[in-house]
DNA sequence: TGTACATCAGTGAACGCGCGTTCACTGATGTAC
DNA sequence: TGTACATCAGTGAACGCGCGTTCACTGATGTAC
């Protein structure tokens, strides 16, 4: 047990991620089992060898795409720290970006899909809401501490511009609500407005 | 020219006001040209004689949907208001309803479906568009003078919270996070907060 | 080390179904005389 | 006022297509002896 993955293993990974990119690409409606095989080099009969339905390649793939998601903005938040920013500017900063916006496949899968999720089967949604509930504890996280019961404010708020800045168009519309949605919340919440 | 509209126009206004409903509440890919059609009374052949596509269907559904909601809002808000409430809490506290959260069908289009609005036709994209910036200016008018240049910010907040709410669900949690939202917003823009 | 065989990951054809769109048609409406 | 005819909104069958799912199969992997 706990050994080294499989062959089968590699292949589940991989379908799982192709999934997860083409999710945040294209919708839980644009990740067809056909399309999704074929992206990771395979034919489609051998899909329910892997998963018992298309749902359930969904919810792997809303749980890959979040943790990848987390680790790229763990990341990106890193290296703003480490420059000297606090960690709500870094998280801000990050989410906010214009490469965030430009970016949605490796991107926030809630950014990228959160007013789908109503539609989706139970199975479904409830694995999109603990995506959820996994980035509001990031931002809580990031938040000075007198601020922390405010982390589900400050999610809906950066989920919400950068999805209306995605609908607008990734032009000079779109990048100002961006840029005024960080401004605003850093001078709400940042103790040390820098710069 | 400019007469009462004939019977073409009234069934024509029937099965937008129709689509309307269900783009809300199943999406732009819930939309089906057939079951659209059954639910206005008539058969899908008919549909041709109405709309050049599907597409321009979409767009013709969202524009009603948008109206439709505004003027929802509108009275809510004009209620609130008599009652003595701010422009801005009247917005708040009627955009951030519990009854809002519960009936989409009726509810703002943007909300109810802003994170699908990058993968639709440029047509139906440029629609959408439209409905944000109208949201947008909705919001403007209700700031203080002093705030208004914050309403892409408020409206994407607005538009955010009620998403996840509704992903999260009609229930403790998502009403939780709709009355946090609304506290937040009254203490950063409301001149009186009242009460 | 070499052969025989069981396991099993992946293949590809097939299923029933619903989609958007087209089109020849019906039957009611309304105008012409 | 009454008949003949043109207009046109709506019908329903049909099209090609892609979907999720099933299944009998192939062929490579790896174990048994």
């Amino acid at each position: 047990m706990d050994t080294a993955p499989g062959r089968k293993q590699l292949t589940h990974d991989r379908i799982v991620e192709t999934a997860a990119g083409v999710l945040r690409e294209s919708g839980f409606w644009g990740v067809g089992v056909a399309d999704v095989m074929k992206r990771a080099g395979l034919t489609h009969g051998g899909f329910y060898a892997h998963f018992a339905s298309r749902d359930a390649l969904l919810c792997e793939a809303l749980e890959h795409a979040g943790s990848d998601s987390a680790a790229r903005l763990g990341k990106s938040m890193a290296q703003r720290q480490a420059r000297g920013a606090s960690p709500l500017r870094a998280l801000v900063e990050a989410y906010l970006s214009d490469s965030h916006l430009g970016a949605p496949t490796q991107g926030c899968p809630v950014a990228a899909l959160s007013s789908e999720i109503p539609r989706q089967s139970a199975e479904v949604a409830q694995a999109a809401a603990v995506r959820i509930r996994r980035l509001v504890a990031a931002v809580q996280r990031a938040l000075p501490e007198d601020a922390i019961e405010q982390a589900g404010v400050v999610a809906s708020q950066m989920v919400g511009a950068l999805q209306l800045a995605r609908a607008l168009g990734d032009n000079a519309e779109g990048r100002a609500l961006l840029a005024a949605t960080r401004r605003s919340l850093l001078a709400q919440f940042d103790a040390a407005p820098a710069r």
